[in-house]
DNA sequence: TCTTTATTTGACTGATTAGTCAAATACGCA
DNA sequence: TGCGTATTTGACTAATCAGTCAAATAAAGA
């Protein structure tokens, strides 16, 4: 009974997503997510309460959608120096998509978001810290299979190592989208995680880890 | 001959670099920042042809204005390893300054604008970039001493690891300011830093490197 | 005191902003 | 066919936005 659901709530949250990202919240309006979205604006304000929600649901949305990708790649059936390399991978494909699509880097959607709002909306500051924390538990299972394995110094402190290696990446991503250029991402990210991380590699592998 | 010069141009300099930072650009306003500034809005116009303008002399002054402190850090007469952890201290306690007086971790004011605008205005983004650069030259110098003192590595790549170190550090005042928490830059960001450079240090020189 | 020049003022515009709301509409179901 | 419900529409605020401008003012030098 009554009339069925539609796609318009997801159009806007792809939308929003995509402005948001490859510009920023303050630089995005209600008016210009909706024309894109080919929606109204009484239909936002159906589904949305207002536009700090909206930008909140985009990231949880976006979040769910990444999730797949990270368990495939943190997969535990994986050689852990396998994931991190993968997920640098991942990073740098999407990251090189955009570029081409849109004529610019735009560097992790979380963390410019939180930059920018997290001093005006704690809620927002909360979400991206569960996000990095959601994140940084990735690599520390990671990085105790490399324990385990012998990779890597037995003692280290792996939740402080997983803080270190997420603040790098995050770190590179920011200046990929400032300087709007991913060479260092793909030339040097990866050997330079991997001297982070602690592993020992022979210059045959340094050698590989070019993308 | 005429009127003399008054200090309305650097009020309103000032203002504007407080209230971007601690906010963002899109959220504050030209209206906000003449209030603040205790400046009527043709006195603004008159000094700067836009809100942008404005944005990018503060971020010029700002940097200036920084230019002796790291001038005096990196001072070629201190050990070179002092000079890292004399940044670190810097940072910190402009970072605590600033959490005690406006509740908030505020992180670095050039990623903070120029990952907000780098997408809207590429010469905000080649500022900032510019600035980068900058910074990294005195890692990279440090660098060099300590390869030249048999600290590190002497085949170490001085360019490379300076963006590591700027990478990194900036990675973690993004963090701070989304988590607005300081813990890791007081108990973990001079240790990892040091690691990150590939310094060897004793159980003992360890344990001074907490703030 | 008068001229010169930089500075300051405040009222103004026109566009854009987020958000509201009552009415219209589409559709599944009985 | 008609009922019930979710969705869509478009016109509507009221506030805020960046930016303009002619006139007023303040001070230093002649």
């Amino acid at each position: 009974m009554g009339r069925p659901p539609t796609n318009t709530k997801l159009r806007l949250l792809e939308t929003a997503h995509e402005l948001i990202w490859r510009n920023s919240y303050g630089a995005v309006s209600v008016d210009g997510i909706c024309e894109k979205a080919n929606v109204k604006k009484g239909s936002f304000y159906h589904y949305f309460p207002s536009k700090a929600d909206l930008a909140i649901a985009s990231i949880d949305w976006w979040m769910t959608n990444t999730i797949p990708f990270l368990d495939d790649i943190f997969s535990p059936s994986r050689h852990p120096i396998d994931r991190f390399t993968l997920l640098i991978d991942f990073i740098y494909e999407k990251q090189e998509d955009m570029r081409i699509e849109f004529g610019q880097v735009c560097g992790c959607p979380f963390i410019t978001l939180g930059s920018e709002l997290a001093a005006q909306d704690e809620v927002i500051g909360a979400k991206i810290s569960a996000i990095t924390q959601q994140k940084m538990s990735y690599y520390e299972n990671a990085l105790r299979d490399m324990i385990a394995m012998g990779l890597i110094d037995k003692n280290a402190d792996v939740k402080l190592k997983a803080e270190e290696i997420y603040a790098f990446i995050t770190g590179n991503m920011m200046l990929a989208r400032i300087k709007n250029d991913l060479k260092f991402m793909k030339t040097s990210l990866k050997p330079s995680l991997m001297n982070l991380i602690g592993v020992q590699l022979t210059t045959e592998d340094l050698k590989k880890l070019t993308i």
